[in-house]
DNA sequence: GTAGGGTTAG
């Protein structure tokens, strides 16, 4: 007996209307009707709420607790909402059912398609089918629901155990700025509607993952710290997430915090807990309280796997500061005799380690032991290595390595040419990288934007624009597409050679392209117009740069000093200085010497030697420009700086 | 739907 979907509507909506018509004349409930007919009537009021969908939707239904209780659809409290028997409505839901929305949209009079929303609860539908509604109207309509129904909705789906669903909805639903929705607002409304404190802990629980999954870290935390308070308890599902999201926002306190935390709730973790704190801790630079957490965990009786050891590796090799491979080698010690067995990760954190502590011997013996373990090198395993010879200009044995890698049936990718052309540019051997270049194709690979600027950079060194510029017209003809380091090498190359316009324009041309310029097209910029003697447009560049959101380093800041004293201006370069210290950052050693220069160049040498003595107390160590800088240019004019034992230092 | 490895410009 199925009613013919055009009868029905056509029926459904002279109820409607009768209902909207009765509603707009009651005197009970003016402000709901008049809202009501509003929307359904008024283009206005509709493209209002699909211009500020949070507002509208706030205005249709107040948070009024007869209305967010009233599931009867016989009650007398729920007088906004049109009310279809339950024949009609059977047929709704029907439609809604079968994902009919073409048939569904035309009953939807209320311009936000609550009206039905608030039936379907009413009317106990199954919660995947709300579900769609729920996410139907809202797209449709562009509207957010209000809070009320979004937590009834996932409350009914934790009911039914379909908690795929309520991490999917949760998901969507954080990833929209939903205005004035807090976390406390949202755990009140959920304790508000349910009492069922296990149901509601889950539903929390994929709250605060889709919170952590989706950089809204902060909210993860206060949620994690208002669930307390409300009796929620969170389980690794949510937490875990938590912690690899304050560890990647570098909130490395918070990320203590919460790791101690999670033990005081007497939560169990797991490895990849630990795992993750350490990560975080590692990237903090903290690696003893890494190696501390890798106690904990023994503790609690779990076991480190080859993870959180290859964790603890890269911590050292990245942030291990002197003696760090040391370090290492002992750890990979302790892991053998732990029973823990080395992976390739494992090796290829060491390897990678050796070679950028330029210690080749041990990078060689390192990858000859993960082969006498049974691992096979990996392409990363060559890339590194050949990457470390490289580094050490040994260009020949890195292209060798190569050779290698191809006889054992490891295929060079696109990082293993870039790695090469590096090196070959490095030498300034342009011929060797070109070839190599070539044979990229007959490889089956395609350069990249990296492959190109090495090449470009290199070209732009040698000052050779022609060619610099050629193949970036290549580039482009090979459909890839300039970014901010080719227009960075270029803007180089060109100030390089003298010519001023031309970088000039390839800066406005980069904006133009929509790059936005990186601190290092600063560095470049202003570091060439210090040294053109242009310093004060330098200085209008680095407010720009300011203004851009870039935080200049100490290389800008020294640059301008340099240019302000190059032009005798020391106060002005003090006053860049002041400035460079309030913005957090230290006076380096280059700092001092191109003040200390600056002084002697003005003859002030009284001023120099006292700025030398500063230096020395904030414990900068001088280097080899400081000692040319007193050498020639106090020692020469007769100064005895009173630094003596840096001036025995000096003379070697 | 867990953590961990390789290439550029200053």
């Amino acid at each position: 007996m199925v009613v013919p979907a055009v009868a029905l509507r056509r029926q459904l909506a002279l109820v409607n209307m009768r209902r909207l018509r009765k509603l707009a004349t009651s005197k009970n409930h003016p402000s709901n009707a008049t809202r009501l007919i509003g929307f359904s009537s008024s283009a206005e009021a509709s493209s209002a709420a699909v211009s500020n969908p949070a507002e509208a939707t706030l205005n249709i239904y107040p948070s009024d607790a007869t209305r967010r209780t009233g599931f009867s659809s016989s009650s007398a409290e729920t007088p906004s909402a049109p009310i279809f028997n339950s024949a009609e409505f059977s047929q709704i839901s029907h439609l809604i059912a079968q994902l009919r929305w073409s048939k569904v949209k035309p009953l939807v009079n209320d311009g936000t398609g609550e009206t039905i929303l608030e039936q379907l609860f009413a009317h106990r539908v199954r919660p995947e089918v709300i579900l769609w509604y729920y996410n139907w109207s809202e797209r449709e309509f562009r509207v957010f629901h209000s809070l009320d129904y979004s937590c009834r909705l996932v409350i009914s789906l934790a009911g039914a155990n379909m908690y795929s669903l309520v991490r999917s909805f949760w998901d969507r639903f954080v990833r929209n700025a939903r205005t004035g929705v807090t976390v406390s607002l949202i755990f009140h409304t959920l304790v508000n509607l349910s009492s069922r404190k296990s149901v509601n802990s889950k539903v929390v629980d994929m709250l605060v993952m889709a919170y952590a999954r989706n950089c809204k870290v902060d909210l993860a935390f206060e949620a994690f710290e208002r669930a307390r308070g409300y009796g929620f308890r969170l389980s690794l599902l949510s937490c875990n997430p938590m912690l690899r999201g304050l560890g990647d926002e570098g909130s490395f306190e918070k990320l203590e915090y919460v790791y101690k935390e999670m033990i005081r709730r007497r939560m169990v973790l797991d490895v990849v807990s630990y795992n993750t704190v350490m990560s975080g801790l590692c990237k903090g630079g903290k690696l003893q309280r890494a190696r501390d957490v890798m106690d904990d965990m023994r503790v609690a009786n779990i076991s480190p796997d080859s993870g959180t050891y290859n964790i603890l590796f890269d911590g050292y090799v990245k942030r291990g500061g002197p003696g760090r491979m040391y370090k290492a080698d002992a750890l990979l010690r302790e892991m053998v005799t732990r029973d823990v067995a080395p992976n390739e990760a494992t090796y290829n954190i060491l390897i990678d380690g050796f070679c950028k502590d330029e210690n080749m011997v041990g990078a060689v013996r390192v990858f000859e032991e993960m082969k006498t373990r049974g691992l096979k090198p990996n392409v990363i395993s060559y890339n590194s290595l050949i990457n470390g010879f490289c580094r050490m200009g040994n260009v020949e044995e890195a292209v060798k390595k190569r050779g290698d890698m191809i006889d054992a049936g490891v295929q060079p990718t696109i990082i293993t040419f870039n790695t090469l052309i590096n090196g070959f540019c490095k030498q300034q051997k342009l011929r060797e990288a070109m070839e190599l270049f070539d044979e990229i194709y007959e490889n089956g690979l395609f350069p990249n934007s990296l492959t190109f600027n090495a090449l470009i950079h290199a070209h732009c060194k040698a000052s050779e624009m022609d060619r610099a510029v050629d193949l970036r017209e290549l580039m482009i003809k090979k459909g890839v597409c300039p970014d901010v380091s080719t227009y960075n090498c270029l803007i180089g190359g060109f100030y390089g050679v003298g010519n001023k316009a031309a970088a000039e324009k390839l800066f406005a041309e980069m904006k133009d392209n929509g790059l936005k310029p990186n601190l290092v097209a600063y560095h470049v910029l202003i570091g060439e117009l210090c040294k053109a003697g242009e310093v004060r447009k330098a200085v209008r560049r680095l407010d720009e740069m300011v203004g851009l959101g870039l935080k200049p380093t100490h290389v800008v800041y020294n640059a301008l000093i340099d240019g302000h004293c190059r032009e005798g201006n020391i106060k002005a370069a003090l006053s860049v200085r002041d400035q460079m210290v309030k913005e957090g950052k230290r006076p380096n050693v280059t700092t001092y010497n191109v003040l200390i220069r600056g002084y002697c160049k003005k003859g002030k040498l009284e001023e120099a030697n006292r700025l030398l003595n500063e230096m020395l107390e904030h414990g900068l160590t001088p280097n080899r420009a400081t000692y040319e800088i007193v050498q020639d240019e106090m020692i020469e004019k007769g100064f005895v700086p009173d630094i003596e034992g840096h001036i025995s230092a000096a003379s070697n």
